[in-house]
DNA sequence: GTTGACCTTCCCATTGTGGGAAGGTGCAGG
DNA sequence: CCTGCACCTTCCCACAATGGGAAGGTCAAC
């Protein structure tokens, strides 16, 4: 089938599959005479993991990883579970990250009596913080 | 002063002063006859406020919006609490995505035993979900 | 044979940040 | 005075992952 197709069936756009093909994520894919990529349903189930794990939230580089393991028949699953933790553990991270950061900014928006009137704390605490400012660490 | 003390003073890398006069996020600082750039405590105090503002997550627009609005005098205060909640509101959001995937995860993990065996569920999964995947939306 | 829907590659933009090169400046110690 | 070092300048590159779009080839239907 055309990359068209693929692309509809594994919810991967076109642009992506020849990305990944590029980048060394996907082997390359066949090609026919006419120079059009040629992809089976073995090539459609490799995207659709791919797809999958990128809305698990996972990096390209792990999702490498995780199609080597995939592809790998005698590694311990041990590898994968510690991968799948290890990402779950940063989302918390990130979650409480961004939880902080809410804390902080429903307090300045609490004082703001956010009407016509054009004092306003958000400002004036974003000039000079009272107090529980969040200077949060590297994102990745 | 020089760049580098006002990045310390304001905690903004000399790097990211540059760019922010570069894109027109900040007004062009003053130059001393031998071309350094010279700033001066009002200069760093806008600094502080921008790297506030970053530090809450704000994108560069929105802290171009929050400086338009902090020198106007006259805006409303509503318009400023409108920005603080909408950001709140996308925090939300986001942080619920983040979470319907750490539960597919979770839910993942728990079924993999996660040890010397190479037999594992999430990768199982991941190339034929039975149930519970997450599609997460559009991100920003 | 033309039209329209495909496909190909190639380049550019995004967001915000850092790295680093090549070159000028300023100060301190010898 | 010279040397070295720490600072400054601009400019280009890279990142991660994706989309937009141009210029051109192909195929099928009418």
């Amino acid at each position: 089938m055309n990359i068209g197709e693929a692309s509809e069936r594994s919810g991967v756009s076109a642009k992506m599959i020849r990305y990944y093909e590029g980048v060394g994520l996907l082997p390359s894919a066949a090609r026919r005479t006419n120079g059009y990529r040629d992809f089976g349903d073995q090539e459609v189930a490799l995207l659709q993991f791919v797809r999958r794990t990128r809305d698990l939230g996972f990096s390209l580089e792990e999702v490498s990883t995780l199609l080597a393991l995939w592809s790998d028949k005698k590694r311990p699953s041990r590898e994968v579970k510690r991968l799948a933790e290890a990402h779950i553990a940063d989302l918390e991270r990130r979650i409480r990250e961004m939880r902080a950061v809410m804390k902080t900014l429903r307090g300045l928006a609490q004082h703001c009596h956010g009407d016509e009137r054009s004092d306003c704390p958000i400002l004036d605490d974003l000039a000079a913080p009272r107090r529980t400012t969040v200077r949060p660490a590297k994102r990745r």
